[in-house]
DNA sequence: GTATCTTACTTGTATATACAAGTATGTACA
DNA sequence: TGTACATACTTGTATATACAAGTAAGATAC
């Protein structure tokens, strides 16, 4: 049997992901979800609390509950998805496929997803357009064991990380950001020279079963930045 | 008057942070602080939910409750000084300060500190050295209103960042990373060429009352990078 | 000796209740 | 008109209580 606090939480939760609820619109006091849920105050409080902390509401005192606006950020850098971060910005998307195959890991490569040398890998290469201008040149192997049909999908329909979170949930991911120059083929595609910085993100995301897939997501530096956001706890 | 529940968590962190508790060591049950402090097992026990949320405790029914045992990291990028970063590598560390001075703000620089047109700010400079080579120039502008002693300081016993956190508790953090070619003055500081990339982190950070610095970290590119770890909170 | 049951803890969920405190909106009064 | 107060909400804190559920260790039966 599922808390039923939990329930409350999903039910709030179904409301904001269907788009019954927007950002900034009141959620029904602790009160009135006690009385529609047959639950007392507290349980209905202790939901409340909860989406509170992982940050899909906003609380005052006195004015109520309300749904917050910038939900996907919980974590210093956003994971939001290059597609999203341009049409954010008010910027035509497309993107072109430079390559979706399958090969054989190189021991680099093998070692990047944790499978076995020369097992077989799902390699793409995809470059990001805002407003007819590369923005990201998206360099990705994949671990078929969890995403057997990835070569399959149409990644003008939608994102290898939105795809990938389908299919194999993810639940963590290691970044290293280093700032390099382009070789020769890369600045190509980015429309850059070979002198000019690059931003490069090494991304792993994890589900719990392993290493899904590995990229590297190369920027223009001058044309790029990653902007971040912490909140420290306090502890007092 | 303090909420109660925020004594006891309080007090347990302090025991914590004296090194009177350490990690993996069981703290009192919710029954024996409820009697310990004199206030209801509920109250008690919210003292020690909110530090399992904060990572600073574990619980595991039928178990007990334990301190924690790696606290610091909370969010994707570790917050971790240059200075420990380069002892935990096992290297030499030292720096050099090439500038420690009371200057009028820039208009740029009142902006980014959030402080009136041509007031006066703290600047200091400060180059980090990993085993003799530079890895880090640290540019940073202080608010004088929030760290009224900071020139006094000697960076060689504390750095900026674990000052600042002294003086006024640190709340929040924004970042931006980007990759830029370093100016003359910035390669000959870093022994670069001013065609080698440089990874620029700018970091404003901010007390409960405001922006207390804002700093810029040049680091080489091609002796440096950001490692960075991220949790998904599965949501249901 | 080994397996099972009992007991005594722990945390987890849920309720009913009470009062404190912040916010907005009314209404009465000057 | 405008200020002050009363009211009716909201969330915040705190208590006492009850039972569920997980864990460990000791007692018991075989």
């Amino acid at each position: 049997m599922q808390a039923r606090y939990i329930a409350i939480k999903s039910a709030i939760l179904d409301k904001i992901e269907s788009g019954d609820m927007s950002p900034n619109q009141q959620v029904p006091s602790e009160n009135q979800l006690a009385l529609q849920f047959n639950v007392s105050r507290m349980t209905a409080r202790r939901a409340l609390t909860e989406l509170v902390d992982e940050g899909i509401l906003m609380r005052s005192q006195g004015l109520g509950t309300y749904v917050s606006d910038h939900r996907p950020m919980s974590s210093m850098l956003e994971i939001r998805s290059i597609h999203d971060e341009i049409i954010h910005r008010g910027h035509h998307y497309n993107n072109q496929v430079l390559c979706q195959q399958r090969i054989v890991a190189s021991p680099q490569q093998s070692t990047q997803l944790g499978v076995a040398a020369q097992a077989e890998i799902f390699h793409t290469r995809i470059v990001h357009l805002e407003a007819g201008f590369p923005i990201q040149l998206e360099d990705r192997i994949v671990n078929p064991r969890w995403a057997p049909e990835y070569l399959a999908q149409d990644f003008n329909q939608i994102t290898a990380n939105q795809y990938l979170s389908q299919v194999a949930p993810l639940t963590q991911a290691d970044h290293i950001v280093e700032a390099v120059l382009p070789e020769q083929q890369v600045a190509d595609t980015l429309q850059i020279q070979i002198s000019d910085p690059c931003l490069v993100i090494a991304r792993r995301t994890f589900s719990a079963k392993g290493i899904v897939s590995f990229a590297r997501l190369f920027h223009p530096g001058h044309r790029y930045r990653i902007g971040g956001h912490l909140e420290f706890t306090p502890k007092g």
